[in-house]
DNA sequence: ACCACGACCTGGTGG
DNA sequence: TCCACCAGGTCGTGG
């Protein structure tokens, strides 16, 4: 595993620093929270980013905006070959994903090993995946999702949902990196995948995947 | 045959800096061949190619009749990656086009740049490109183009006849090129667009598209 | 034959 | 207006 060095004054505070997860709203359904105890490790919020279709589909890669993969995933001295950056997820599973640049683009994209994850935890356009870091062992990232508001903040699923009481303070991540996909109707035949960040979310924001852009 | 391959660095030449800007005088029917010294360059045609759909269209590529891709541009041994071939426009213009070898289609291709040559000259499916080398510095390529006949030879030779009629119709083709285009027309409102290439083609043969214009 | 992956390319767009 | 960014493509290779 290669280490992503701790850029030590990076750690700027956001709504990430507070992090609960410690208790839970007493009126959730806590089993979900309490049957892993990855929910206690200490992260803090990297960065997130809304799915585009690409990032799920055959291209299997996912772009990371170029100011958070400066800012986390330092190439230094490897552009050329890339490295390989390991995520844990919310279950503790170990993810590998080959982290490059690509010069044609300039843009900076996770390869190998993405578009397992994506079939695995079922993500679709719309769904935002999270990078986190370990507060203290800061070479220990961690990746998260949760899926897309899917009625918008108003009739958001309950269970995800209470984020009712949504810390408008909003980080600009949302409407920098966000973008508005189709809602492509979720058959109701997909089995409810809960959000594997629910501790920390239940205040998040909620975004509005609305109208398809294009 | 000639070496044909340019790499970047040896794009420089001369005949840029000695365009003619001497005003000239309008609605004459010699003007635009005397307009660019660029016509007094002894030039042999290689080979022409009325276009495609898919050469205009959103592949970004134009297929190169193979016995003329292997006559005129030998890949020796760079089937891998391609070369870059430079070209001369009729404005002293270069451009540049990936010219490489398709093994799933088993054709040859200029792919990068050519999208841009396409939206400069607006070409359009039955519009004809035509390549060309100088008749000393063999490895001196030219691209030329003309509009595809519209109405059928015989009213194409005509029209192309009176270039006295041309117009700037709005294009921003020369302005876009640099070209300080003086000639308006008085009435016509068709953008007619000036056969590059008429001091040498006004004997070419006309090839009829069934594709309409866009 | 297919598919994941690596590299490359381009147009639209927003700042 | 221009340009960086990135979404959405391409082809080729190797398994």
């Amino acid at each position: 595993m290669y280490p992503v060095y701790m850029m030590e004054s990076s750690a700027k505070s956001s709504s990430s620093n507070q992090k609960n997860f410690i208790s839970l709203p007493a009126c959730k359904k806590s089993t979900l929270e309490q049957q892993y105890n990855h929910q206690e490790i200490p992260k803090q919020t990297l960065f997130e980013k809304p799915l585009t279709p690409s990032d799920v589909g055959r291209l299997n890669r996912l772009v990371i905006p170029k100011q958070h993969a400066k800012k986390y995933f330092s190439l230094n001295g490897c552009r050329e070959k890339g490295l390989l950056l390991c995520f844990e997820d919310e279950l503790g599973k170990y993810w590998r994903f080959r982290f490059s640049y690509w010069n044609s683009s300039q843009s900076y994209v996770l390869t190998k090993g993405w578009s397992h994850f994506v079939k695995e935890k079922r993500l679709d356009a719309g769904d935002i995946v999270i990078f986190e870091r370990h507060r203290v062992e800061g070479s220990r990232l961690f990746i998260g999702w949760r899926r897309r508001n899917i009625y918008g903040g108003a009739v958001q699923e309950s269970y995800v949902a209470q984020p009712a009481a949504v810390a408008s303070g909003g980080s600009d991540e949302w409407r920098h990196s966000g973008y508005p996909y189709p809602v492509h109707s979720q058959g109701s035949s997909l089995p409810y995948q809960p959000d594997c960040f629910h501790d920390q979310f239940y205040r998040a924001k909620v975004h509005q995947m609305g109208t398809p852009r294009r």
